[in-house]
DNA sequence: TGTTTAACTGTCATTATATACAGTGATCCA
DNA sequence: TGGATCACTGTATATAATGACAGTTAAACA
């Protein structure tokens, strides 16, 4: 038997099978080097089956873990969801509300068409840097921070950490000698050094600072 | 009589007829929008010709002119090339040599994917900045600045200038009540003004800082 | 004045493509 | 043991799409 249409296409992105994987690699790889996607008997062709059906179930799999979308009736009319596009784009993250996840789809305000292979580590997203404290880090007030999100941070990195209700950047340092004992350092002396003991406040560390984007120049007189 | 396909297609790029570039448009904005490339059919609808071959006939125009390439036998078979692709790429341009022009290609390390409208105005090029002259303006040695290719600027903005042999970026200003006297400043006390009368000294200026791209972040005791 | 070119209209044959239906065999789960 | 899922094979058909031929009209050129 084929496969059956189930009900309701949950946006699973990554319980593909390594099979379905490989398909979707395909596509993308085939769009990106002829600039329009595989019709079945080409996907067929690429991995040798004898039967373009096979190409056709995959498809209509990928299409129920809404990774692709496909126009029916249409040559061609395989469209990549972002959740499988490469990803050429990074998303801007503002104002982040107090408790939820740093990338829930409210905090984007846009996306940039920038690679986030760029950065090394690779960049997940942007966010809007608010106020000096980074001044002489050269962060200025509005610029884009290039992170990459993990929860490891190493001594002397610059980090996005939430303290809190409140999400911030600073350069990170473990007190020598001490487990739970963090100092988070602004630069720019106008700016107070944060002493954290991590037995009595909660700190997150969201990511690393991995890069700088910024629009625009600061205008004269601006320091 | 239909167009006729002529003997050698010119790399041309931008000799093409208001129509014609129209016609690509619409290719750039479907292939960005449903992820393939249209069908003759789909151009002539939207252009609303009541024959396909108008259609054709364009794309057959496009192709000699090499802003796209077309694959025989196969539905949506249109490619865009690079001199017509939107350009989501800007050239980094390492040290420029005495002389010759700052976007030769001898100069140009290595492309990035990051889209030139991002900045206002459109970024042609990344230059990477060299020593901390800049360092109060928030851009550091190493940096990558946006710039816009202009041989005009405005008191007060960052330009790209070319002083004899020497490329540097400084803040521009013209002295007031004066055509030819202009200041170049550095945004760095440890840096000197410079003071310049455009009858003693060629100034040229080679365009604007648009914005600034980092990748990675200074070490910590970096200022 | 004739020639060329851009920008279309109209028809048609051929081929490219999607998609339904009917299976097989292997693996996993309860 | 039966049911479900994955990964295929095989056949058939309607339709999506290309691409060739034959025109028209208006503007530009020489």
């Amino acid at each position: 038997m084929t496969v059956k249409q189930a009900s309701v296409a949950a946006p699973t992105s990554d319980q593909l099978t390594p099979r379905q994987r490989q398909i979707l690699d395909l596509i993308r790889r085939h769009v990106r080097e002829t600039g329009y996607p595989p019709t079945r008997a080409e996907i067929a062709a690429a991995f040798g089956f004898r039967s373009i059906n096979a190409a056709v179930d995959h498809l209509k799999a990928l299409a129920k873990h809404g990774v692709i979308e496909l126009q029916q009736g249409t040559s061609r009319g395989i469209r990549l969801l972002a959740v499988a596009d490469d990803g050429l784009r990074l998303p801007v993250v503002g104002q982040v509300a107090a408790g939820s996840p740093i990338l829930a789809a409210e905090h984007i305000e846009e996306y940039h068409a920038v690679d986030p292979a760029l950065f090394r580590p690779r960049a997940d997203y942007l966010l809007r840097v608010q106020g000096s404290s980074m001044r002489d880090a050269g962060i200025l007030d509005g610029d884009l921070l290039a992170v990459h999100r993990t929860p490891q941070a190493q001594n002397g990195q610059i980090v996005v950490a939430r303290l809190g209700d409140e999400v911030t950047v600073k350069r990170f340092r473990r007190q020598a000698g001490w487990v739970h004992r963090v100092q988070l350092l602004p630069e720019n002396p106008d700016f107070a050094v944060l002493d954290l003991d991590l037995r009595e406040q909660g700190l997150i560390i969201e990511g690393l600072g991995v890069g700088i984007l910024r629009r625009g120049l600061p205008p004269p007189t601006g320091s």
